[in-house]
DNA sequence: GACAAATTGGGACGAACGTCCTAATCATCA
DNA sequence: TGATGATTAGGACGTTCGTCCCAATTTGTC
C-alpha cells in the first residue's frame, strides 16, 4: 500500500507502545524490538527520546484532524457527527478497557513528568474541543456551544478512566447512551442553522 | 500532635510525590530528600519500592474511609452527603489543575505498568463506588443506585482530567454546578427512606 | 552503667537506561 | 564499475535506579 520508511515504523511502534506502556516505561530497546531494528539505529532517525515523543504527538494530530475530517464527510447533521464522536468509545473499548483513552492518559502523564511536551499533548484536547465547539455551534446553541463541548469531552475522558479502573464494558456502553441522550435533550428545539457555513 | 514515626514519614511523603510526579518517576533518592533520613534506611522500612506503594495505597484507604465517615456524620440526608462528594473537586481545584485527581492518575499509571498493587488502586475507587451507591440506594432510587453511583464517578474523573490539561479551575466549579443539577433532578420526588438504617 | 535490640548512615553492587560513536552495508547514479 | 551519500548494526559511555550490606548510633531495659 503506501510506503512506509524505517521512521515511520519507529513513530508507529512507539505510539502504540506509549499508550500501551506509557512514555518513561518504554524504552528504546522496547521500541528497537518492536520495530526489529538495532537500538543505534535509532539515533539516525532521532536524536533523543523526546523527539520520538513530539513526532508521535505530531502523527496524533494529523490522524485526529482526518478523523475528524471523515466524519464531517460521513454527515451532514451536526448532531450526528458528535454522535460519531461519542461513540469512538464503544469503537475502542477494548483498547479503552485495557489502556483508557490515549489522550487523556498521555497528558496525565506528562503533566506529573512535566515534560516539555505537556503542551502539544494538551494541543490534541483543544483538536477534538474546537471541532465539537463548532458542531455545537452549528446547533444554533450559541455561547454555550463552547461549554458543552468541554461537557462532552469530560464524560469521555470519565468514562475510559472508570471503565479502565473497573475493566466494565458494559458501562460504557450505558454511558454512551446516556451521552446520546444529553445530545437530544440539549438540541431539541434548537435546530440545526440551515444558512451555509462558510 | 500525633506522633510520627521515621515510616509514617516515609509513606507520607512518597504519597504526595507518587501523587505530583507519579509512581515510577519518584525514585528512592526523591523520597529520602524529602524525609531528610540517608537512603540505606529505607532497606530497614521497606524491603522494595513496591511495598512502599502498597502502604501508600493502605493510608489513602483509611483517610478516603475517614473522610466518608465525616461526610456521614456532617449531615443526615444522603443527597447532601453526595454534595460533599461533588465539592471535593472545588476543595482540592488547585492540585487537581495541577496534578489530576490522586485516584485516577495512579490507576492509570498502575495500569500501564501492569503493577501488582493494580486492583489496590482500583479499591480506592470501589470504596467511593460503594459508598455513593449507599448513599443513592438511600434516597430511594432502587436498583439504580450503582448506576448513578459510577455516573457521578465517571464526571468527577472527566472533570478532573480536562481541568489538568486545560489548566482550568472555572471549568470545575461550572461542572460542579451541572453535577448538583443532576443530582437535583435524579432524585427530586424519591424522597429519602424514612426508616432508619442499620 | 552494661547490654541487647532497634534504628540510622553511607556506600557498594549489578542492571537498565538514554545517549553517542564508528565501522559496515546498502542504494543511487555518473 | 566505482564513488558517494544514506542507512544500519553493534557496542561503549556515564548516569541513575532499586537493592542490599554493614558498621555506627540510638533507644530501651535491667
Amino acid at each position: 500500500m503506501n510506503a512506509m520508511t524505517t521512521r515511520d515504523h519507529i513513530v508507529a511502534a512507539a505510539d502504540q507502545l506509549f499508550y500501551r506502556q506509557g512514555y518513561e516505561h518504554t524504552s528504546f530497546a522496547d521500541i528497537a524490538g518492536a520495530v526489529q531494528i538495532s537500538r543505534g539505529n535509532f539515533y539516525y532517525h532521532f536524536k533523543t527520546k523526546d523527539d520520538i515523543l513530539e513526532a508521535v504527538i505530531g502523527t496524533r494530530m494529523a490522524d485526529t484532524r482526518q478523523m475528524l475530517a471523515a466524519w464531517e464527510a460521513e454527515s451532514e447533521n451536526p448532531e450526528d457527527r458528535i454522535r460519531s464522536f461519542i461513540h469512538i468509545l464503544i469503537a475502542n473499548r477494548a483498547d479503552i478497557k485495557r489502556f483508557g483513552c490515549p489522550v487523556g492518559t498521555l497528558t496525565s502523564e506528562l503533566a506529573k513528568l512535566n515534560h516539555a511536551s505537556q503542551a502539544g499533548a494538551a494541543e490534541l484536547f483543544t483538536l477534538f474541543r474546537t471541532w465539537l465547539r463548532q458542531q455545537f455551534s452549528t446547533l444554533g446553541v450559541g455561547k454555550q456551544a463552547d461549554e458543552f463541548a468541554m461537557h462532552i469531552l469530560a464524560r469521555s475522558q470519565g468514562v475510559a478512566t472508570l471503565a479502565s479502573a473497573f475493566g466494565d464494558e458494559k458501562f460504557i456502553r450505558h454511558e454512551v447512551d446516556l451521552m446520546c441522550d444529553w445530545l437530544t435533550s440539549v438540541t431539541e428545539g434548537t435546530g440545526p442553522i440551515k444558512q451555509k457555513r462558510n
